[in-house]
DNA sequence: ATAATTCCTATAGTCACTAGAGCTTCAAGA
DNA sequence: TCTTGAAGCTCTAGTGACTATAGGAATTAT
């Protein structure tokens, strides 16, 4: 049996978050010690690496709750668990074209300055107040 | 002199946006008509405009601030306000590229399942799971 | 004049935590 | 066994950049 920092060290998780997770419904409550303190075995720090691992990949709160959910029922076919894991990558891959658009935009913004001019005559500025030097949309 | 109604359909900012924008410092306290409501002149719109782009930019609302301190002292050099869009310019090729590991991960993952298992099966659930599934650090 | 729309302030909610206060329990050494 | 310091507990509030709602006042259109 594991107390929360002993968890939290062997998962990374930190002990604020274990609790948040918990009260989020991501994590069972845990049994108490005597003196109401949590303690956990083998099958919490399993779930939790599962959470961990899910949030490290962007995954939200709602979605891993859903495959926490799905992962219980393992008759069940899989086609819901490929649905989220599949949208989550489209929403990674239109925040990259987004982010790559900002990229382009700020780096021709920034390297038409050299940072030697005065203010009024600077391309950060001028290019922030009019939006007509925009290339492109963004 | 427009209403915060016609600022906002001018600009596309919604109207709470803009009182939060005044909240924050970054417009500065519009006048008022008789009866207590905003009224915008052509100067506000301008720099309504100029927030909004940095936004779009993804400039954060403090970065945005010292970017109208500056632009408003126009002799001083500009180094800064290269330097602020320059610094924001790093941390997004940054998101970058943790979107772009994140998206090779959510991709291998998902290309490995076709929906067509038993959750026990599911290549999804099972990398979620075991973390020495993975390919790269994410 | 009246009705419909817009405006005002103030408060609370979003997401996934994080920080702090004030108190209790636990583990280890003397 | 006693003490002390670390770790635990609950509850509340703060983060960023808004968004939503409530309850009321002002403005605009008919």
């Amino acid at each position: 049996m594991l107390s929360i920092g002993s968890l939290s060290k062997r998962t990374g998780v930190k002990v604020p978050t274990i609790r948040y997770y918990e009260q989020m419904g991501l994590l069972k409550a845990a049994e108490r010690s005597e003196g109401n303190q949590r303690r956990y075995e083998r099958s919490d720090l399993e779930r939790l690496a599962f959470i961990r691992h899910a949030r490290d990949l962007g995954l939200d709160i709602p979605a891993i709750r859903e495959l926490i959910r799905l992962s219980e029922h393992s008759q069940q076919p899989c086609a819901d668990a490929d649905r989220i894991a599949a949208e989550h990558l489209a929403a990674v891959r239109e925040k990259i074209v987004r982010l790559r658009k900002l990229e382009q935009e700020l780096d021709r913004i920034v390297s038409h300055c050299d940072g030697g001019h005065s203010i009024e005559e600077c391309y950060v500025i001028r290019a922030l107040s009019d939006h007509g030097l925009c290339e492109s949309e963004h």
